[in-house]
DNA sequence: ACAATAAGACAACGCTGTTGCGATACGTCA
DNA sequence: TGACGTATCGCAACAGCGTTGTCTTATTGT
């Protein structure tokens, strides 16, 4: 109960975290990358076994001298629920430690479904895979649209379609329904999330770019996930790219998400890729990432001139000496990205790193 | 040496971070704040008196029982000098322990000056400025314009009149020449910590928007100050608010920067502070940031209709039930903000919350 | 078979904040 | 005036962290 769990959890937690990466691994190799003593290694791992989380994987011996011990993530050890919620269907997975999705499940939604109903759809889904495979559940994630708070794990204000869930307290009702830790978070955060997971330790200063009905960006910087002040972050489709362009669903004219629409809906492709690759590049300017990951249905309808656009217009506005390397990638997880993604989250809440050790007051 | 200097550093940058408030704390107002017992409490203050950081500040008694000690941090203990360095001139500070202002100094630049003589400059500026004053020099921190890897601390590539500057090791040079830790970072992330040492806990999720000859922007986000990949973040004035728009010097078209600047030669400042609310408003969808701050000579020069566009911009753009407030001011610090700033930053990487504890390799 | 080499275990240490108990200083009430 | 309750604060013992120093163990090379 000391506070010295801090820095032990934090250890454990930077140990999982190499181990992760699939490669069975040495104490001297966790000792490098921790920057500990062997002896402390000893220590974290002993904890880590006695939890069942990492476990022998053989021995290597190069040279004279005993063999390397190797260990490596029990990735059976622990599981997680993750639930992708939309207007129209609920599309589940459930993933082991490491984050491979296990089995999927996708359900519709009847339209004009209250509360109480879509709790009780969240929760049978949720049961209905929690029954395959073994190790530990951990908890339900929900990735969904619109403003949430991902503190309180209610769903805020109104979006087109989902009407019927203002102000609903998605979270404490589903942990009410299932007795398990639930984490409530915007859909393009849990993807992100899900992407850092799948592509261990590349995802520290990041941006991912979520294309749906709207586009949604989550930003990853130092390794931290951002929030913002009332968990409202990630709103890239209401950036102005055309001063007193098309009228945008929030009131103002020319946001991209407006723009975007009106260009696919004119059947003008390259405008439309051109309009995703200048909200590209601003992030990039502003908040100076290195990798950008895209993601969501609209990206994979047309992600060939989608990312010959945004190649382009990376290469013209950072060229010059000044610019550092940007990689723009597609999302690696498919369909499962966001209900993937909302597993992770619930295993890096847990097995995550801590953000800061302390703070003064709030 | 052990690891638990982490934990003991956090702890003592916390108490300095709420003592920094300028009112005396009690020692049961601290183990609230930092969640710790009093016993903690004691401790650690010992060690802070010990260092000559805090002092006894009287007692007050309300109530029966032994009446509380309060203690203050002892601003006169310590000192910074921050510059910062533009095209023509630098403008030199030096602070105390809370980031207050003692002397300042600004001394122009020859148009031509070469490197050598341009740290000798700044170095003449720290000596003379580290005349006044008592207690322990801490170190000197320089804020400039234009690309800066505040790591290495040096000058990255080309910005219209610094040519001679170009991959200037800034940090290295002064240091060798002064003997003192030298800290250079981007002008605007300077501004930032200034303006958050001089509002201490209300910056936690703010903007910080410096219109200068360009715009540039600083993002703090739960607390850290956002830098990015490559140390870059920051370039808020080549977002794109008017695809095809005015030609900007970075070779696209329609930046803020741009805009901006064209709306200000036409006479044009309604434009003007249209450009400007504009990228306020997209920050603030971004990354959610509760607060803006804007600063630099031109907002100073137009800050009437500047404000009142923002703030209709903002009132306009997150009305409705789904928008958390946002809060637009003026920076409170006037043309000491960026040299002070810097010399903040200094006194935060000596007693500021370190921002995370452990991490897995790089 | 023997030495050289590298991996790992055990014990003692310094440090953190915590817990338990006692000393101190003040206000209140008899 | 004096005893009592209360809140503050200090001293001592404690658990847990990673570190240091020493020893054991297992493999390779001669």
């Amino acid at each position: 109960m000391g506070p010295l769990d801090r820095v032990a959890g934090a250890h454990d937690a930077a140990v999982l975290a190499v181990a992760r990466r699939g490669e069975p691994v040495s104490r001297a190799g966790l000792a490098d990358a921790l920057q500990v003593t062997p002896q402390a290694i000893s220590k974290i791992l002993a904890r880590l076994i006695d939890r069942g989380l990492m476990a022998e994987a053989g021995t290597i011996s190069s040279g004279p001298g005993k063999p390397t011990t190797l260990y490596s993530i029990v990735p059976s050890s622990r599981r997680a629920v993750g639930l992708h919620l939309t207007r129209t269907r609920v599309h589940g997975v459930v993933t082991d430690l490491t984050g491979r999705v296990l089995e999927r499940l996708v359900t519709p939604i009847p339209s004009g479904t209250a509360v109480p109903e879509l709790i009780a759809l969240l929760a049978e889904t949720a049961r209905t895979l929690a029954a395959h495979g073994d190790g530990e559940l951990l908890g339900v994630g929900v990735g969904m649209p619109g403003p949430v708070d991902s503190e309180t794990g209610v769903h805020l204000g109104v979006s087109p379609g989902t009407e019927a869930w203002h102000d609903a307290a998605i979270r404490d009702l589903l942990l009410a329904e299932l007795g398990l830790p639930v984490l409530v978070d915007h859909d393009s955060r849990s993807a992100l999330v899900g992407e850092s997971w799948s592509q261990p330790g590349l995802l520290h200063n990041a941006v991912l770019l979520l294309v749906e009905d709207g586009i949604g960006a989550a930003l990853c910087l130092d390794g931290t996930i951002v929030r913002g002040a009332h968990s409202r972050a990630g709103k890239a489709g209401h950036m102005v790219v055309q001063m007193g362009g098309e009228p945008c669903t929030c009131g103002r004219r020319g946001c991209a998400q407006a723009e975007h629409l009106a260009a696919l809906r004119a059947g003008d492709e390259q405008r439309a890729a051109d309009v995703l690759a200048t909200v590209v590049l601003d992030l990039v300017r502003l908040v100076d990432v290195d990798r950008v990951v895209l993601g969501g249905r609209s990206v994979h309808a047309h992600h060939g001139p989608t990312m010959t656009a945004i190649r382009a217009a990376i290469d013209e506005g950072l060229s010059g000496p000044d610019s550092g390397h940007v990689e723009v990638l597609l999302s690696t997880r498919g369909v499962d990205l966001i209900a993937a993604g909302a597993a992770c989250e619930v295993l890096e809440h847990e097995y995550g790193l801590p953000t800061s050790l302390v703070g003064p007051e709030q």
